[in-house]
RNA sequence: GGUCCGGUGGCAGAAUGGUGAUGCAGCGGACUGCAAAUCCGCGUACGUGGGUUCGAUUCCCGCCCGGACCUCCA
């Protein structure tokens, strides 16, 4: 079997993946925070770990991937008073449109999708033992982690605790005793949500849930806990210096996976900035499959700027990827083992776009006329969810304000007869006519193909 | 200011201590009534200054430039 890589942020380093249990392979990620619509960033990380363990699935014979919903946060209570709605309400819709985005795009469910709000008694629970064990204090309604009570804080993301003050910017509440200490527990106003707890009527600091989560789900020690690389510092730093204390002789996270930012302009898409796309904004200008080829265009550990262009590109690399399948006819993938240098690309450290080139040395021996690379590449690309339609589907697409396909029948029928009557100017007509409304014509050995441009 | 990541041909983007992927775009040709698709062929790169080496794009150091994090953030 192929040897996995990944890139470990705690270590620094590419190295090798070795399970815990070579039974059952563990995967966290941090999930969204449900106020809004996903943009094209958030996709990008939720992308790298639908392509982690839909790998890690063909290696392994069993895994299991956690993946949070956090559906209590100050930025949803705001929200859901700015849209005049109950916080449920709001984030049930975006729970169910961050659902039918990702399905969209081809990502497999996780195994496991807990919610905050379902899991404040382990929350609760794994803060009062933090008290219990002098890793944390209660100070004026609120919980606080002292970060001193943990020598190797700041241990993954890189940092001392000594520059973290000198560089820190933020305005550190009187009653911290260390200004690096991060809030557990907060105290809530009756109009804010609430759970009753041992330090009253409060809700959870962001970092404690996924500790909790993960906890319940997947043990003290497992695989894999991924996210995008803005979490590096201070969410995963804070959520392993909880576990890590709350569990003494643990081990948390074995291995650290995070993807890099996707930029617009060379600048990170962000809500905060405004610079941000959905899919909604993508759809207008091409198919999701070419969103997600796009995605997969850079190594996840590279920063990626989104254009348009590059959206256009990724989708006449599809067109070149169908065409292949088209000409190859029926294929059968089922059981289909995968090609030795796409499986050793993807397990070098998720290296998409050498897998993608490998995808297109497949295309180009199936446009050949060799039947089993085209078995080869539909396998291949499956497996991590592309080429997904039947090739006629992908090229006429969806009719939308365009002619219909009755329509184009009957167009294609009378170029047909002026064409056998050598009237050739009012053939060309109708070429120009369809083309005019974005069907391009085809002439093939086997007769006028059609496909939406 | 601190920490981290990166700077490859017109563009996107890999690998690699020694004959420089892959794709898009461009150019020439074949095929086609015309097109499209496909096929054949062509060109252009390693931010910068040093060092190590028989030899560096690849390793080391300085500098310049870009990005991320240090505050909510995928």
């Amino acid at each position: 079997m192929t040897q996995l890589t990944l890139h470990d942020s705690q270590r620094r380093a590419n190295v090798p993946f070795q399970p815990l249990d070579p039974e059952h392979v563990r995967v966290y990620y941090c999930g969204p925070t449900v106020y809004d619509l996903p943009h094209l960033g958030n996709l990008r990380a939720m992308l790298t770990a639908d392509i982690l363990t839909r790998l890690l699935r063909r290696l392994y014979p069993r895994v299991t991937f956690v993946r949070n919903i956090t559906d209590v946060d100050d930025k949803i209570t705001a929200r859901a008073a700015a849209n005049n709605e109950t916080i449920a309400q709001l984030t049930e819709r975006t729970t169910a449109e961050f659902h039918a985005d990702l399905a969209a795009m081809n990502m497999l469910p996780p195994d496991i999708e807990p919610r905050a709000t379902h899991n404040i008694e382990e929350m609760v629970a794994m803060i009062a033992h933090l008290i219990e064990l002098g890793h944390a204090y209660e100070a004026e309604g609120h919980v606080l982690f002292a970060v001193a009570s943990f020598p190797s804080y700041g241990a993954l993301s890189g940092r001392d605790t000594d520059e973290l003050v000198a560089g820190a910017r933020v305005e550190v509440a009187p009653y911290k005793r260390d200004p690096g200490d991060f809030v557990l527990w907060k105290p809530s106003r009756p109009t804010q949500p609430g759970w009753n707890s041992p330090w009253g009527r409060g809700r959870p600091g962001w970092h404690i849930e996924c500790s909790a989560m993960s906890h319940r789900y997947l043990g003290e020690n497992f695989d894999i806990h991924g996210g995008g690389s803005d979490l590096l510092f201070p969410h995963h730093e804070n959520e392993r210096a909880q576990s890590l204390c709350c569990f003494p002789g643990s081990t948390f996270a074995n291995y650290w996976v995070h993807n890099a930012m996707l930029l617009v302009d060379g600048e990170k898409m962000s809500k905060s900035l405004g610079n941000f796309l959905t899919i909604r904004d993508v759809l207008a200008r091409g198919p999701v499959e070419a969103l997600r080829l796009l995605l997969m265009g850079a190594q996840y550990h590279s920063v990626l700027n989104f254009t348009w262009d590059g959206l256009d590109e990724a989708r006449r690399t599809l067109d070149r990827f169908y065409r292949a399948l088209e000409m190859a006819g029926p294929l059968d993938v089922e059981d289909r083992p995968l090609p030795a240098a796409f499986l050793a690309a993807l397990c070098d450290d998720l290296n998409t776009p050498l897998a993608i080139a490998e995808l297109h040395a497949m295309a180009t021996a199936a446009l050949a006329g060799n039947k089993d690379a085209a078995v080869d590449l539909l396998a291949s690309g499956r497996t991590i969810g592309l080429l997904m339609q039947e090739p006629e589907a992908w090229f006429r697409g969806e009719a939308g304000d365009g002619p219909s396909e009755a329509e184009i029948d009957a167009l294609i029928a009378e170029r047909l007869a002026a064409r056998t009557a050598k009237d050739f100017a009012r053939a060309d007509a109708i070429r120009k006519e369809l083309s005019d409304k974005g069907v391009m014509l085809e002439d093939g050995s086997s007769g006028t193909t059609w496909r939406r441009a």
